[in-house]
DNA sequence: ACTATATATGCCTTGACGGGTATATTCTTC
DNA sequence: GAAGAATATACCCGTCAAGGCATATATAGT
């Protein structure tokens, strides 16, 4: 199984999931929302479903997918060491770690670049 | 220029970033804490750098780097789409998709699988 | 049973990416 | 200016994933 972001680097895959994110569809609403060859949608789907970010459900000869979101709250947790950054009183922590770089610079002025 | 997910498909490139999160690092003070030789760090700070996710300064033969936070900032973006699937409330909103289904499956029960 | 529709899978080729090693570049110190 | 430290880059190679196309599978309708 691959990681999360090697799913999510596709950018079909992406645009799959978004779409889906409005509601559950079809492979073939798929294919013709984000017009892509029907093949390429099922590989996708596959790799979506078995990395745990889609699931479907047998509808006659169709399947309907929707989104599951766990995997996607995962990386939101994953971003969370990083939202300290952008989030409010970044400020104050940007001083702090100037303050945590290492002293040993007492050096003159370079030239270039 | 690579895309926001497959800069950070890179385990290590991950690993650099959360090791970020705390200081700005110099490449043999990275070298040392995750194990990897130095020109796997460079390349991966390079690639990283092109991408606008760190950015570095020149301290005598050291290059300091740091988190931009910019693209990282974009990816919470991207994710905003789906946080109502994990975000309370979702109860409601699940049950409005349920009934956006396509209607038309008048259908008896399919047996297996 | 046959045909049409919807979806999945297999094969093949191609291109991008990462690791490893060697080497180049830059800056400091003596 | 020669030597050493810190970092960057070039090259080669193996791997892996994605697209294109053909084909297989499943289900419905007649």
């Amino acid at each position: 199984m691959q990681s999360t972001f090697a799913v999510l680097a596709e950018p079909n895959r992406r645009a799959i999931l978004g779409f889906l994110a409005s509601a559950e569809q079809s492979v073939g609403a798929i294919e013709r929302h984000l017009r892509m060859p029907q093949p390429t949608v099922s590989k996708h789907l596959r790799v979506l479903r078995d990395a745990g970010f889609v699931e479907a459900t047998v509808d006659a000869q169709r399947r309907l997918y929707r989104l599951r979101p766990g995997r996607l709250q995962e990386l939101d947790t994953w971003l969370a060491q990083f939202r300290r950054f952008w989030s409010a009183r970044v400020d104050l922590l940007e001083r702090h770690l100037d303050r945590m770089r290492p002293e040993a610079k007492g050096r003159k002025g370079k030239r270039k670049k």
